[in-house]
DNA sequence: ATGTCAATGAAAATCATTATCATTTAAACT
DNA sequence: AGTTTAAATGATAATGATTTTCATTGACAT
């Protein structure tokens, strides 16, 4: 059964990502060797503006009020596809609904607040480096990794 | 409803443990402000021998074989409760069912082999450094993280 | 030994996600 | 432009992990 509940909307501090216009998102969809829906679409339009990190349920809750037609299961489905091609990232913080973003040029890694949900994204070319070295020593192929920081912000910290 | 259906068996590479005694389990629960009951320290019994990184689900099955009378809600509700209090740690890879270890006095990440399952358990000390730099660059006050590294270890590799 | 309240276990409930299946539709082909 | 056909959709049911409920049991302070 669905849920329309409102989720609060938090700040995030992004790395840069330039806008997509229909067309792009018309060639992702090719590129993935699916047909081009105005589902689809549309899904990939709510994505690309506001919030970058949101859950299955709130970008459904997000379409459905422009597009009431699109059910909650094409939403999963497609997340799940682009997943698969990496055009979408997976983001799972602690035991919480997944969450997924647009993949950006530039890899990164998540600073959370545990208290106001504030999501930072951030790269460091060193830890990406040691854990590669990691990997070697104990003579495993790297193929991916999740390094998730939690933490308290500094307006939480403050305003206490 | 349960399944009692067998997971396989991987390997693990382990940092260092010390054995536990029945005694200084009822130490533990008591210190957790919780009543000794006979479930509690089956569980935590059944923690310490064998694999280290064990689903809640896993964890039953083997109580169930030697203690019939332990529902599996208990078992939940107990590895919450130690979770809480730090003595067992919450370790989840993917999306997959939570996996639960007694807390050792180390801290350490891990490195899954996504083919076999195993699991190999590290610490770094200049990744955790690093970490800490991360936080402080976005004036966050830094209270855990999860880093998990997936890859291909070489019996898997060699094997194929 | 007794009383009390936490703990237990069986079962139902919940939550996120996935599968099913009858119907619709994109797009390849006349 | 109309026909064909496999893929896509959406309503709904199913699943899997975990949590809650609630009647009963048991730990332990007195
Ligand atoms: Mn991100
Ligand atoms: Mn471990
Ligand atoms: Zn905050
Ligand atoms: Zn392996």
């Amino acid at each position: 059964m669905t849920k329309l509940v409102k989720g609060k909307q938090n700040k995030e501090v992004l790395i840069e990502r330039e806008p997509i216009d229909i067309e792009s998102f018309k060639k992702m969809i090719r590129q993935m060797g699916l047909k081009v829906t105005k589902q689809r679409v549309h899904i990939l339009e709510a994505m690309s503006e506001g919030r970058a990190h949101i859950t299955a349920q709130e970008l459904f809750e997000k379409l459905n009020k422009k597009h009431p037609e699109i059910g909650f299961a094409t939403v999963y489905r497609f997340l799940k596809n682009m997943t698969e091609h990496s055009l979408v990232t997976e983001v799972r913080m602690g035991g919480f609904p997944a969450r997924y973003e647009l993949t950006p040029n530039q890899h990164h890694d998540h600073l959370n607040c545990t208290r106001c949900g504030k999501i930072v994204e951030f790269e460091n070319e060193s830890i990406e480096e040691l854990q590669l070295a990691v990997a070697k020593k104990f003579k495993f192929k790297l193929t991916g990794h999740v390094l998730e920081l939690y933490g308290e912000c500094e307006q939480c910290t403050n305003k206490e």
